[in-house]
DNA sequence: ATTTTCAAT
């Protein structure tokens, strides 16, 4: 992805009304040693209300490619994604619903800031309710955006820069998700 | 202590 869709997408300060999801896929095996499977690695968008067709979350892409590929349920992989908008509920729920049904695959996902429109008068349950089935849910830190970049970004060799108030944004969003997850356990 | 949100008033 080029410099200004990254900035524009994944700094923590703003509030773009559209989602990039950015994943990579690792083949774990028997001493849990990582290896990248680089074909796999890519990244999607929603299609919003202004463009033909019906609208669509970033993550339904996500899953759809996921499904393309056909991991081989023999082996272990973990996916990674960081994602500008925590997932809302009806798509955690579909991501739930597949580590569910997939459990040759791992999914960490880091989020660049927590999507709050409360589209199901369930709050975050569903993000909750995602956790509980093994995803590993957490927001993106100074580290994790530049690991982005580094990987998704067409960087022309520029180090990661990171934006004003990008930490204390970030360890305040942190201590929201906590809260979130950490709520609905009971 | 806050609130703009994969838009739409």
């Amino acid at each position: 992805m080029d410099e200004n869709t990254f900035t524009e997408n994944f700094n923590n300060q703003g509030w773009p009304s559209k989602t990039f999801l950015c994943y990579m896929v690792e083949r774990l095996d028997d001493e849990n040693t990582a290896t990248p499977l680089d074909e796999y690695k890519g990244f999607v968008r929603n299609k919003g209300r202004d463009q033909p067709g019906e609208p669509c979350h970033a993550e339904l892409y996500f899953l759809g490619q996921i499904r393309s590929w056909n991991l081989d349920r023999n082996q272990h992989y973990r996916l990674t994604c960081f994602i500008s908008w925590t997932p809302c509920y009806n798509c955690a729920q579909k991501l739930t619903t597949f580590l569910k049904e997939n459990h040759h695959i791992s999914l960490h996902i880091f989020a660049s800031r927590i999507y709050t429109v409360d589209d199901s008068g369930s709050r975050q349950s569903g993000l909750c309710a995602l956790q509980a089935a093994g995803a590993r849910i957490t927001i993106m830190t100074s580290k994790d955006f530049e690991r982005c970049w580094v990987t998704f970004v067409d960087h022309k060799e520029k180090p990661f820069q990171p934006w004003e108030g990008l930490e204390v944004k970030s360890k305040k969003l942190c201590e929201e998700l906590q809260a979130i997850l950490r709520a609905q356990q009971n």
